[in-house]
DNA sequence: TGGCAGGGTCATA
DNA sequence: TATGACCCTGCC
């Protein structure tokens, strides 16, 4: 891959390998990003709205310095992980294999774990298209305005911001129950009583002791921060999906803890992205 | 049209 | 360790 300044702000990454922005954004990792009419996608992200596409194995960012791009998006995107070897050494495995066959060109990506920490409280029982809702929602009563090409975009609103509202102000956004989980959540973050860049530094079991004691926050809300928001990749989380699939094809009757220590036996620090895979191949291939 | 389940968590027993 | 309730929505 070459980064190239294409004029003041576009940047053009020439000859990307294993990146598809379908299978990095609709594979239920992140929830600001949506298809365009022209075949982009643009979304809301670390502060800045971005517009990406791809041109045969180009991949054009705009509006993007080079500065941003090295600052965020060459982070977010995780373009300097190999995923070739990645796949490599995942290989061997047949529903894996056709899995990551499906996926190709998925990535994991470095979200800010904040917004992901929230994000993950309100997916709780939960549909993603209600998921995105509500987080738009919540950015565009409390998040700063953003503008691109004529049209305003909010960025997701901080911790100070959501711990400033009542529950009942927050259940405007149609969270539900998950109201007084966020505000809870937003003021112990706020207050610095939890610090989420101190956690990020913990090693894998004890950064998820730490983000449970957060209200909302279970087993595996602390597995989409930790591999979604922090770069932990011996995080594996078990929704129901991967429930149902690990027990039919691995491990019949499994308990949760079961599922998670066959996981890390097997894929060790890349389960994460083995999750990533699976999940996506049979969300997509059972509806 | 009503019932049901959805990328779980929390409170109880 | 195992159940049931829970805000809402979309689908059958």
């Amino acid at each position: 891959m070459t980064v190239i300044q294409a004029d003041d702000d576009t940047i053009v990454l020439d000859n990307v390998q294993h990146f598809y922005l379908e299978h990095i954004f609709e594979s239920g990792q992140c929830f600001r990003w949506n298809a365009s009419s022209e075949g982009s996608y643009i979304g809301v992200a670390m502060g800045h709205v971005l517009e990406i596409r791809q041109q045969g194995p180009n991949v054009v960012l705009h509006p993007c310095t080079m500065e941003e791009f090295e600052r965020v998006w060459r982070r977010y995107f995780d373009l300097d992980a190999d995923y070739g070897a990645i796949k490599h050494s995942l290989a061997g495995d047949p529903t894996l294999d056709k899995a990551m066959e499906f996926g190709y060109g998925m990535r994991l990506l470095h979200q800010d774990p904040w917004e992901c920490l929230i994000s993950f409280i309100i997916s709780a029982n939960n549909r993603i298209p209600r998921i995105k809702g509500i987080i738009e929602e919540l950015s565009m009563r409390y998040g700063n305005q953003l503008e691109y090409k004529g049209r305003i975009y909010y960025d997701f609103p901080s911790p100070n911001e959501l711990a400033r509202h009542t529950p009942d102000e927050i259940c405007e956004c149609r969270c539900g129950y998950r109201a007084p989980y966020i505000v809870e959540t937003a003021r112990i973050i706020a207050g610095g009583e939890i610090d989420l860049k101190a956690i990020e530094s913990m090693e894998y079991h004890e950064a998820h002791r730490a983000l449970m004691k957060l209200p909302g926050v279970g087993p595996k809300v602390a597995d989409c921060v930790l591999l979604f928001g922090m770069g932990k990749g011996e995080a594996f989380p078990v929704d129901v999906w991967i429930k149902r699939v690990v027990e039919q094809l691995y491990l019949p009757n499994a308990s949760l803890k079961d599922i998670k220590k066959w996981a890390y036996q097997r894929f060790g620090r890349l389960a994460g992205i083995a999750q990533q895979y699976l999940f996506y191949y049979i969300r997509e291939n059972s509806r």
